[in-house]
DNA sequence: GGGTGTTGCCAAAACGTTTTCTCAAACGCC
DNA sequence: GGCGTTTGAGAAAACGTTTTGGCAACACCC
């Protein structure tokens, strides 16, 4: 009468006990068809509705998987991490979804404990670090993980990961850049540590390797806004004559940059970037990217997740990066 | 050393009791600084992890708010709620994470017990039905409720709702079509009946009453693809010079059957349609839509719905819904 | 009429925390 | 030395389910 009806009001109700109107409802254990539908009807008319939580207290189990934000605290969430992190789970949301069950995004920069106070299943780590707290701390909690981007940590080896191809790709736009008479190529990238910073630098540097390309690295400095990064890099006395960016944030910083110093795109300039999506989104330039279908990615993600959770072994993980040529590269 | 640490193994691996560590780790009793350092460094080297199901049974809080999907068995799920549900709820999801709440979407089709199966503070509701069962439900379970579209049931009529001027912007469109020479205004539309689909044909009507343009309303019939009825329309005997569609899929059907009908369009036919976003999603005709802006609705339903559970009046919830003008409508 | 099942129900033990209430000891004060 | 207050800690009661194990009662079969 007071608060809202528990089991124990529907069981008082009935003159039942607590098991049966448990059993009844949940049709797990031998309950007769009469005592049934009085449990029902009991159950209806005092509108009662089972507490997930202590449901799932009992049980172990919520139905839920989580994607933990880690990089909110970082210079870069507005304008990078935010529009991939917005992609990825609006693809894993709809493909859990549609697979029955719930995927909650849970902010977890290294202070906040947000992560530690979510009831969750499973979890999908975005681009883990080395040694990613999260990461451990799922492993800790018995918690089914699956990975976008490779789990730097050897011990965490068993955990199913999204591979992904961009280092082939990327090698691709490399190579043709050069074999369409670009000599001098250079990278404009961040300083996070985060995977996928870290193997598109690893890619970069080996193709540089392998071709004879002067390996060219500007890297943001520390509360440096992309646009200085990219004119610094511009305006070297050995300036590039072609450069990727790590993503969108830096390639539109290119674009700034060389607008500001008067190089003409592709012209004197040749503009390539890694990018959430292939959509064209009308830059300045039409722009050459490498489209990491964050989307696709997050439903790929998902869908492994949840293949785990109900035990069948995950198929291998990977979603084809694209790579789209526009004007910006000539 | 079986299973996972509890605070049980913390307070005997330190001599004290279950109760003074709990203290200890949430700081909230009073415990000496020495015994919570004690504490800090079992509770490390241990492992220990509080379990955020026993937490939040306790405590009564999860820290989660939900967006339930209701659409998932409709016919248009795919086409028209999909991207709808995937542009709100990511964001709903960016703006709870930036503001420390994590937002969780659950799949909740009428047969599906999902959404009462997860743990939840707090809900949205998007599009309420007369009657809605989500949200009878939420009532019962004493749960806040944001609604994004009006909840027709008078009896709901404390639930915080996000007003919408998509109407109005409905009636200067009309009146733009008929001001630039449409005589003949028409309303492709749906069947089902969510207060987005109903509204939308209320306004639509209102506006023909009050300018003697003629009612003319084709609606989709059961098991049947929007182009048929597309199709339908325009080639009825007293052809409409203008559509609106209620979203991008009646809008692409429309372009499709115009097409197939040898009818140019605007010249022949002018159309206009919803949208959920003003981005240019590059149609074979460049389209004049209303805008929806459905990320931003998301945002502002969050907004709403944390400031609710943090015990702040909402604020009066308002999202202006723009109108964009493009080659379609001449 | 002694086995052998099966059916319908229940008591009680988890599940792992938070929180309330109580208590002893220490402390400060006149 | 008596008295009130503060401090540090603990026992036990929630929180609201699910699940385990058991116990009558009834049915069936030779």
């Amino acid at each position: 009468m007071s608060s809202r009806a528990g089991i124990r009001d529907v069981a008082t109700a009935t003159g039942l006990s607590i098991t049966t109107v448990s059993h009844a409802l949940s049709g797990k254990g031998r309950v007769s068809a009469k005592t049934r539908a009085m449990v029902l009807a009991a159950a209806e008319e005092l509108g009662y509705r089972p507490d997930p939580i202590a449901a799932g207290l009992a049980s172990g189990r919520v139905g839920v998987i989580g994607v933990p934000v880690v990089h909110l605290d970082s210079r870069h969430w507005g304008h990078t991490y935010r529009p991939y992190y917005a992609a990825f789970t609006a693809g894993a949301t709809m493909l859990a979804v549609e697979r029955e069950h719930a995927l909650v995004v849970v902010p977890a920069a290294p202070g906040s404990g947000m992560i530690r106070r979510v009831p969750l299943d499973g979890v999908i780590v975005v681009d883990p670090e080395p040694n990613d707290a999260i990461l451990a701390d799922c492993l800790r909690r018995a918690i089914p993980v699956v990975a976008d981007g490779a789990p730097l940590d050897p011990g965490h080896a068993t955990v199913p990961v999204i591979h992904s191809d961009a280092d082939d790709v990327l090698r691709t736009l490399l190579d043709r850049l050069r074999a369409t008479g670009s000599r001098r190529i250079a990278l404009l990238t961040g300083t996070e540590a985060d995977s996928y910073t870290i193997d598109t630098d690893r890619a970069y540097r080996a193709w540089c390797a392998a071709t004879g390309n002067p390996p060219i690295v500007e890297a943001l400095q520390p509360d440096e806004v992309p646009e200085v990064a990219a004119k610094r890099l511009l305006s070297r006395a050995d300036r590039p004559d072609a450069v990727h960016g790590l993503n969108e944030t830096y390639g539109e910083a290119l674009l700034a940059a060389a607008r500001r110093l008067g190089l003409s795109i592709p012209g004197a300039l040749r503009v390539s970037m890694m990018c959430e999506t292939s959509e064209d989104k009308r830059w300045e330039v039409p722009l050459t990217v490498i489209s990491l279908e964050a989307a696709e990615r997050g439903a790929i993600a998902a869908a492994a997740l949840i293949d785990v959770l109900a035990g069948k072994a995950a198929d291998r993980l990977h979603v084809p990066t694209r790579l789209v040529i526009r004007a910006s590269t000539g």
